[in-house]
DNA sequence: CTGAAAGCGCTTACAG
DNA sequence: CTGAAAGCGCTTACAG
């Protein structure tokens, strides 16, 4: 007589050897059940049951086939953060389209701001066939340690140019200059600008040309050089811009922001910010001043979120949804089409009931 | 002399091999660095630079370590879906929140919707230690593969009690009641849903007492229960109210709905969506038959995502952020507390701009 | 249709 | 501080 066997996790060997067949055959019934009789079908599939036995264990299998089937994805901020900007859901949603698509899973990777990168990465043991990076800043060490892994790596907005990998993004500078172009055209010789933060060292305030000038956030310094461009272009000196910075990028930002923006500087008659999310929240700060918009202040956005129509804001209209979807596609095609590609996104100005002649 | 080892993918033991050490002590490099001299450290540091090896390779390591240190995240949807509507992201991000702290990786997986079910679940092949489904309808074949898994599972909203799991998520029927009565005692008669599908078979258009009340997605059907239950209570009769059935979860679906609704009943006076999203969208569709809104109808949603605050959105308030941090924590307590645990979310009617008096 | 065998790359006691 | 050895659970040619 056997010992009955003591009451562990069951296992592929577990069940083959209670049923006195191969190994290799109940392997069979779960990966190749056409090349197994029947008969042995059934009688594994019930032994399992009976046992407990959910299939091969997902970790030993996928350490034995070497594909994870999971395409990591790195975020800037902490994930709580960052899902709560609609843009960064958009783009999720774009990016797990072609991931069900393929039968991928997506690994939301919590990077952490830097100041935590002092610990191992989450980067460094995610098991993956490759990341997608969102918008981190320049330098960052949980992209460093992506690199580092050797995998197909997929960069979206920023940093600009990291060394094989693929990039997808919209041109921030040249769309934030047509979107200024439209405020000078109406009459703007002095405009605000909201930004979130601009580098790993938080600062919060007026944000001056050196600052902003070498911001590590490079999607910021690129929409702030943009609005730049056009207002040096249209003969106006640099004290026309100021820029205030905020930490967080948040409706609650957004109000804190123009309010600094207008308390210092009266004069200004647009505000600019960086963001949707950050301009539905400056939309509120104007209401809470009594300022009407456009009619006394005009306020923009950029990304054109889904709320941004129903606001009626004038933003930077950037497909979305579809950089994700991009963004995934260059992943399953890397293998075939090499690092170094660029996918420049299409933008243009959505003019909606935010803006308006300047009031002088 | 040796010929030069063939130019593979770096492992642990070709590092080891080329500085004549252990395997061991190379782990330790990597795993316990303290116990590892500096001389010996450095070395395999520098080897391990020099030929591209990033570390041990994530899914031996954890394979042998048996610990995904990730948690599963099943939606009903497609993904792509879900992530459309903003109460999932908050919850998302609560949830986030939560394994942040715990060091945990999130995996997204796409169960996709009933149908697709033929296939072999992602669900079977998630590396994680645990699962949180998040609202799938009764039955749901995802749901049943992720129980057979015999690991940790905390069930959001729906279904409602799933044997060996933790449950979290507001009492959708008395929440609603109270909704409802709010609107009665406005002196509203004639009420309608705007519900989006109610069961996987889907359906579109009116949907009858039979219908609503045998819905597997029993989130719905509790909603409109507990209208149908305060409308009742007011002593008025089953026609007083209309359920409108769309099948997706959009503000579209919301705007159709509306206009679905008043064009066959045009003496409803309040219009009761199933969630804001939905609500969003009928404010649209009320402003383009010209209705004022609350004037000539009144409209209400359920969640309070952030925009139905800044839109005056009539709706019940439910705390989206704070019960992904708590399936977060139900998870991570799993061990120590035992299955079972059933955690009711407070809710609570929040009046805002879009409900009034009834026009007569 | 079924099975014997090799081996994926690593970590962990344990011994020295 | 360093190393020899066992073994995690599985899949995949290959042979019969």
């Amino acid at each position: 007589v056997e010992p009955t066997p003591s009451p562990k996790r069951p296992t592929l060997t577990s069940i083959a050897r209670s049923l006195d067949l191969s190994i290799a055959t109940v392997s069979n019934v779960y990966n190749h059940p056409d090349r197994v009789s029947d008969r042995i079908r059934e009688l594994v599939l019930n032994a399992a049951d009976a046992a407990g036995y959910a299939g091969p264990d997902a970790s030993a299998r996928q350490f034995r086939r070497g594909r994870a089937d999971t395409l990591g994805v790195i975020f800037t901020d902490e994930l709580s953060f960052a899902l709560k900007d609609p843009a960064a859901a958009a783009f999720l949603s774009g990016l797990a389209s072609s991931c069900e698509d393929a039968g991928l899973n997506l690994l939301l990777i919590p990077a952490g701001p830097p100041p935590h990168a002092a610990k191992v990465s989450a980067v460094t043991n995610a098991i993956v066939d490759g990341f997608v990076v969102y918008s981190v800043p320049e330098g960052d060490p949980h992209l460093g340690t992506a690199m580092k892994r050797n995998l197909p790596l997929v960069v979206v907005d920023e940093p600009d140019s990291v060394e094989g990998a693929d990039w997808v993004g919209p041109d921030d500078r040249a769309a934030m200059r047509e979107l200024a172009e439209h405020l000078i055209g109406l009459g703007h010789r002095r405009v605000g600008i909201v930004s979130s933060r601009l580098d790993v060292v938080a600062q919060t305030g007026p944000a001056d040309r050196t600052r902003w000038g070498t911001a590590r956030y490079s999607v910021m310094r690129k929409r702030i050089q943009g609005i730049a461009d056009a207002l040096s272009a249209a003969g106006l000196p640099p004290s026309a811009l100021q820029v205030e910075e905020r930490f967080s990028y948040s409706a609650e930002a957004g109000a804190e922001g123009l309010h600094a923006l207008l308390d210092r500087s009266p004069d200004i008659t647009a505000v600019c910010c960086i963001g949707d999310v950050l301009a539905i929240g400056a939309l509120r700060a104007a209401e809470e001043r009594g300022l009407r918009v456009p009619d006394d202040v005009s306020i923009t956005g950029f990304d054109d979120i889904p709320e941004a129509s129903r606001a009626g804001l004038t933003t930077v209209t950037q497909p979305l949804v579809e950089k994700g979807a991009i963004a995934g596609e260059f992943f399953l095609t890397h293998a075939a089409e090499g690092p170094g590609r660029r996918h420049m996104l299409p933008t243009h100005v959505t003019v909606r009931r935010t803006t308006a002649p300047a009031r002088h």
